[in-house]
DNA sequence: AAACTAACGGACGCACCCGTCCGTTTCGCT
DNA sequence: AGCGAAACGGACGGGTGCGTCCGTTAGTTT
């Protein structure tokens, strides 16, 4: 009845904010966070008018773009804190997360430099990192992992890692895994 | 006379041209192969049509402009090869190349991808790639230097070290810093 | 010094992307 | 079925960068 609050969301509009997501996920993985809108409105098959009304500037959408992104980053973190082995939950991190940004053009960028408007990503995005350096205590404490590691390291490497470009996704794949190689040996307690 | 060909060029053609060059390479330098070429031609003092007369095409320019960069990579890696340990010759070739790249923002997209049109150039690259391969072999020998190094780990060092974002010259310069630390680190043989 | 011509640069047309307006369609409720 | 409102999307105006045309300027030659 008339009681019920404005909360009845209509029901294509529903279905293109969700093809819009889809969508966003699928260029900005494709061609990076320069993707032109209309290009993710094409793919969604709506109007450009219809995307800016569900998101009001490329930020928002890609923050809910890569909300998805954003968390399985989060899992690999627990995961490697939750290894017996702080050093290899160490390199599990590495290797992981190395190979999530060489599958998503767009994502680094998005978690590098957070956008002042998102927020709620940005908490995410702390709380991983707060999670990231309690797993390098743990893996300094065990003797593998260099004592003058810093957070920074990590973020240079993310950075670093979203430097490869590459023709094929499968040639990034490769050049990223072996990236993560390098940076796992650099990172490695040497006995000198 | 007539029978002089017409090899004289105008003093003030020759005057913007090099303006136009030393423009290109501070803005290049600043701003990346992305920055409009109206930029460098106000910088340089000349209306757009000087510019595009002298140079057609952006990749024509930033292959001339660059070209002191890439004498000064080759020279880089001449110390390397020339220095009594192979080791420390490649660590030097490693790090003063990263900084090379990392106070010029635009050197290193040319670099790795050399443009098609660019052949002199992609000549000058390739010579020095097997100057770095020659380098690479003397430090292998040396012990110095794990045996699984390819040349292809040395672009993706430098796609790496290019994807190191920093809104200071100054930050960006530490990051690059740091990071040819750990690459070294990665590159050289452990006793594992 | 005068004329010839190379070189200059303001202005143009084209293409792309952004964000918004408004007439039209479609959903949901009665 | 019919009505009101919410949602849609084609079309628009603004901004930016690229490469070119052509009337004007200025160097060179005799």
């Amino acid at each position: 009845m008339a009681g019920r609050l404005s909360q009845t969301v209509r029901s294509d509009a529903r279905y293109n904010r969700e093809h819009i997501l889809d969508a966003a996920r699928e260029v900005f993985a494709a061609e990076g966070l320069n993707a032109p809108m209309r290009e993710v409105a094409r793919r969604a098959g709506v109007g450009p008018a219809t995307l800016y009304r569900h998101f009001p500037t490329k930020e928002i959408l890609a923050t809910e773009a890569f909300a998805d992104q954003m968390r399985a980053c989060e899992t690999i973190v627990e995961d490697g804190l939750a290894h017996p082995d702080p050093w290899q939950g160490f390199c599990s991190v590495i290797e992981r997360i190395c190979e999530l940004h060489a599958r998503d053009r767009g994502f680094t960028a998005a978690f590098t430099s957070a956008f002042p408007h998102a927020v709620d990503f940005g908490e995410r995005r702390e709380r991983t990192l707060k999670s990231v350096a309690k797993l390098a205590r743990k893996a300094k404490r065990s003797g593998h992992l260099r004592q003058d590691f810093v957070l920074d390291d990590l973020i240079l490497v993310l950075m670093a890692n979203s430097g490869i470009h590459a023709n094929s996704p499968a040639t990034r794949a490769a050049a990223s895994r072996r990236f993560a190689e390098l940076v796992i040996r650099a990172f490695r307690t040497s006995p000198l």
